[in-house]
DNA sequence: AACTGACCAAAATAATAATCCGGTCATTTC
DNA sequence: GAAATGACCGGATTATTATTTTGGTCAGTT
């Protein structure tokens, strides 16, 4: 019963947009792009979707939802908490880099400044920063942290990361892997404070 | 001696380009406002100053100067060291906003992005860690916080003070000034792990 | 009923004209 | 004759206009 009598037209463009998108960004990608490469009537698009904003929601859904996958897939129950945050933050942050629909949306952002890519990309942040907090709150309920408000808390360890990452602005030299983990360490779990 | 038999040109250029840039922000002036400003033919600028960059870069040397003077009053050899450096953290950062120079290039980078005024901004935020980080080896020489890099605590001290003050990108409820202090000296100096 | 693509207005882009501005230097001032 | 000036230059920026593109619609086809 699962034959496919016709084409199944709203994964087709699904399919397309989500490449088309990944190609060429947000702006750059047009509607009669979209149906050329599904190869579907463009008015069939507005069947399933109300507007390109709707279509490429959908898209970056999908993103973070992959993200998820990842993230659940490094977290290991036998490790401690911290050692679990840093493996997701490094696994999650590479996979973004190297996805291709986020990368081309930063730098369509730098770019550009396309304000849907900068809300796609702020989306995403803010989901890694929601899963962080829900395991936060977690560890602090089974007493292996401190306890604190996990949203705050996750939106400080993302900033952490970022900015023990970032390159770019000569602020500090590159760090390698090793370093950004002992530091991450450092600096979000042991603090400065003599004890 | 000290008579001003000629009006002191210099005086007159430097002052009429710091309200010039304070103003209409680095790209809005121009040499010959400036020159006309400070009562002045455009070439003599061209005899004190190669060119509109060095003019600037000398503006903002006053700029780093006077947020200098800031931070030494704001210290007080009295308090522990965490006490000092929230306390110049925030004076340091709430004469920034207001300053009137600052205030322009920051939204003349936002708005239109001129390379130099992001450059002049960066120089300032460098002074800072600078600043922040012979205070930072200091207090680590006194033994008063755990021994570290200075430059690269001085450097994440303020991404986590301007991360918890950043507002605008709705990521985290504004804090108020309070929460900001008591946050900062958890995340910064206490850390998340249990001791 | 599902699908299509010609069509439209608005927005984006390209092409062109007009203006501005950093920097120079021959001339003037003292 | 050293210091100061401002008319002047060409490259860059901006304003103006013409042209093309594009998101979205809908009358017509399958």
């Amino acid at each position: 019963m699962a034959e496919r009598k016709q084409p199944d037209r709203r994964r087709q463009v699904m399919e397309a947009a989500a490449r088309s998108f990944e190609t060429f960004g947000y702006k750059g990608t047009t509607m009669d792009q979209v149906a050329k490469l599904a190869q579907v009537g463009k008015g069939t698009i507005y069947t399933f979707y109300a507007n390109k904003e709707e279509l490429f929601e959908e898209i970056m859904k999908g993103l973070i939802q992959e993200l998820k996958v990842v993230a659940d897939e490094t977290q290991d129950g036998k490790l401690p908490f911290a050692d679990n945050l840093m493996n997701v933050l490094h696994k999650v942050s590479d996979y973004r880099d190297r996805h291709a629909l986020a990368a081309k949306l930063s730098q369509e952002v730098r770019d550009i400044g396309t304000p849907m890519a900068k809300e796609g990309l702020e989306k995403v942040e803010k989901a890694i920063i929601g899963y962080i907090a829900r395991h936060v709150k977690e560890a602090s309920d089974k007493g292996e942290i401190r306890p604190c408000s996990p949203e705050l808390t996750a939106y400080m360890m993302l900033k952490m990361y970022l900015a023990l990452t970032a390159e770019g602005h000569h602020l500090h030299e590159p760090l390698g892997k090793e370093e950004i983990l002992e530091s991450f360490r450092f600096y979000c779990f042991e603090g400065l404070a003599i004890r």
